[in-house]
DNA sequence: ATGTTACTTTCGAAAGC
DNA sequence: GCTTTAAAAAGTAACAT
């Protein structure tokens, strides 16, 4: 199997502290919440270190965008759950992380003719018109691809580094197998 | 038994009443686009199969008729653009483009992106540009395609680019903002598209 | 004419309309 | 399906300089 390098670009998790809170109260213990219950029922709340914002709801649970680590995105949602914890002492200090997302970048080092991949590869939308990279869809593992004609790709829908980089190599080899790369 | 019966006259009727209204809806925003009858034609094709393949459950029938007829303008060479498709009709750009691939993927209709070779007759003619300048863009817009510098590109900017170098070097040259107004993009993407397509081309400082 | 900002696409979770 | 978040890819658009 091709070895292709992979950058994490951003990682979703989710976390649930197993109690509900109150966001009005939470919100005090937080610096630049952005609250809007018509709008939205969870509370935005971006950390400075690392760069991550969070979503929190009433119902004790959270979700996590912008980090580029999955350590990072574990230390911010631990980071923000600490400071949730200073208005509201019953917060549990253990509880589950999840990572749900990660979107990762490459770059095949070989420009692609993409009305050319649309054509030979299977499961394939590519619509010029309306967005300029070519969506790959692949069932193991179960990620999106974006590919461009420059070559660079996009992989999102992976829950682990491995699942994303194997994702960007299959598709790799898939178009080396079609002399498509 | 009775009730049956009258439910399904009372359902075979509201089926000919949305197929009237989507027949109607078809009519409308064919003449606002210029359609031919052939086109509207093919578009009252596949939304019946829509219909036939029950895919307008939770959709408007607006929006099946706009992405059946943006089908249909694609599959007769004779392309639309979505916003095209949206200004006539009530359906946003977005929900046509969902609906397009809703319809193609359950009804199992391939259709290759749109050639930018497709917009050049209809550019051409509202530009007043002679046969002669069409054939030089379609040259043109065909070693492009071969030297790949058409992926990625939206086909009206690279069609409109490639009507711009052909006007000018046939001497009926157009000006940016003309080509631009007609093929619906701005001055700046005919500007970027016929710098690429003159430097990867042969093409001589000719403009 | 160039520069900046912003929108298009993909993904997932959250609670509720 | 929508609302909100973040991020990359490359093209195009809108508005400023």
């Amino acid at each position: 199997m091709t070895d292709v390098d992979i950058k994490i670009e951003n990682i979703v998790a989710s976390a649930s502290i197993g109690k509900d809170i109150v966001l009005t109260e939470v919100s005090k213990a937080l610096e630049g919440v952005d609250f809007n219950r018509e709008q939205f029922p969870g509370l935005v709340f971006k950390l400075k270190e690392p760069k991550t914002a969070a979503l929190i709801f009433s119902s004790g649970k959270l979700v996590c965008t912008g980090a580029k680590s999955i350590d990072d995105s574990k230390l911010a949602i631990k980071k923000t759950v600490d400071l949730m914890r200073t208005v509201d002492t019953e917060i549990p200090h253990e509880f589950e992380i999840k990572i749900q997302n990660i979107v990762a970048s490459a770059n095949l080092e070989s420009t692609l003719n993409l009305e050319a991949v649309a054509l030979e590869l299977e499961d394939t939308e590519y619509e010029p018109e309306q967005f300029p990279g070519l969506v790959y869809r692949l069932s193991d593992p179960k990620v999106v691809l974006l590919l461009f004609g420059s070559g660079k790709v996009v992989c999102t829908g992976a829950k682990t580094r491995s699942d994303a980089k194997l994702g960007v190599e299959r598709a790799y080899d898939r178009l080396s197998e079609l002399d498509l790369i | 038994r009775l009730r049956k019966w009258q439910r399904k006259i009372r359902i075979s009727g509201a089926t000919e009443r949305n197929l009237a209204f989507a027949l109607s809806e078809l009519d409308r925003d064919s003449s606002r686009l210029g359609l031919p009858r052939s086109v509207r034609e093919a578009a009252s094709v596949v939304y019946r199969s829509a219909v036939d393949n029950k895919l307008i459950r939770g959709r408007s029938i607006e929006g099946v008729v706009a992405a059946s007829l943006y089908a249909a303008c694609r599959r007769c060479n004779v392309p639309r653009t979505l916003d095209e498709i949206a200004e006539v009709s009530r359906v946003t750009k977005k929900e046509v483009g969902r609906t397009y691939r809703f319809l193609t993927r359950e009804l199992n209709i391939k259709l290759p992106p749109t050639s930018p070779v497709d917009y050049v007759p209809r550019f051409a003619s509202e530009l007043g540009l002679s046969g002669e300048v069409q054939s030089r863009a379609i040259e043109i817009i065909e070693k492009a395609m071969e030297k790949g510098l058409t992926s990625g590109r939206g086909p009206t900017g690279v069609a409109a680019a490639a009507l711009y170098i052909a006007s000018v070097l046939l001497g009926e040259r157009k000006t940016q903002r003309d080509v631009a107004d007609i093929a619906g993009v701005t001055e700046v993407t005919i500007r970027n598209r016929y710098k690429e397509l003159t430097e990867q081309l042969e093409m001589g400082v000719t403009l």
